[in-house]
DNA sequence: TCACTGACCGAGA
DNA sequence: ATCTCGGCCAGTG
């Protein structure tokens, strides 16, 4: 039996998702809130992103919800959220699968084979950092 | 309703 | 380092 569930508070500086449970289909909107306070030069992942929303095991929600931010104003800076290995694992879901890394070397991050260098150094958590 | 898919993640083998 | 598996939850046919 797995006790090592751990439940993880949401950051009470964010705005917080519907309680008891219900979903709540803005919660791409706190996605992008999130997305939009990443510095200039840094990245953070799916699932610190899911975590500072308090819901730790659904990474897979923030990219769902990230797929949608086209239609978002103002834009997103999708590109700064890459998985947990700092792959970029969302660069085909911009209009070149190069864009996405095109756009971090523009804020002077190295990618080598669609993977950030020194990933550790650059990441931004919003557990902490907000 | 069921089954499968995803810009994911952590643990194990 | 690479691969597989179970878990997460919304959308799709």
């Amino acid at each position: 039996m797995k006790e090592n569930r751990k439940i993880k508070t949401p950051n009470s500086k964010l705005p917080s998702i519907t309680p008891s449970g219900k979903k709540d289909h803005n919660f791409s909107q706190l996605v992008f809130e999130i997305v939009r306070q990443i510095p200039k030069g840094r990245v953070t992942s799916y699932g610190a992103i899911a975590q500072s929303l308090g819901m730790e095991k659904s990474a897979r929600m923030v990219g769902w919800a990230l797929s949608n931010c086209s239609n978002a104003a103002p834009k997103v800076p999708a590109h700064r959220v890459v998985n947990s290995s700092g792959v970029l694992s969302g660069r085909h879901a911009f209009k070149t699968p190069t864009l996405m890394q095109e756009l971090l070397e523009k804020e002077g991050i190295v990618v080598k084979n669609n993977k950030v260098i020194h990933f550790k150094k650059y990441f931004w958590d919003p557990m902490e950092e907000l």
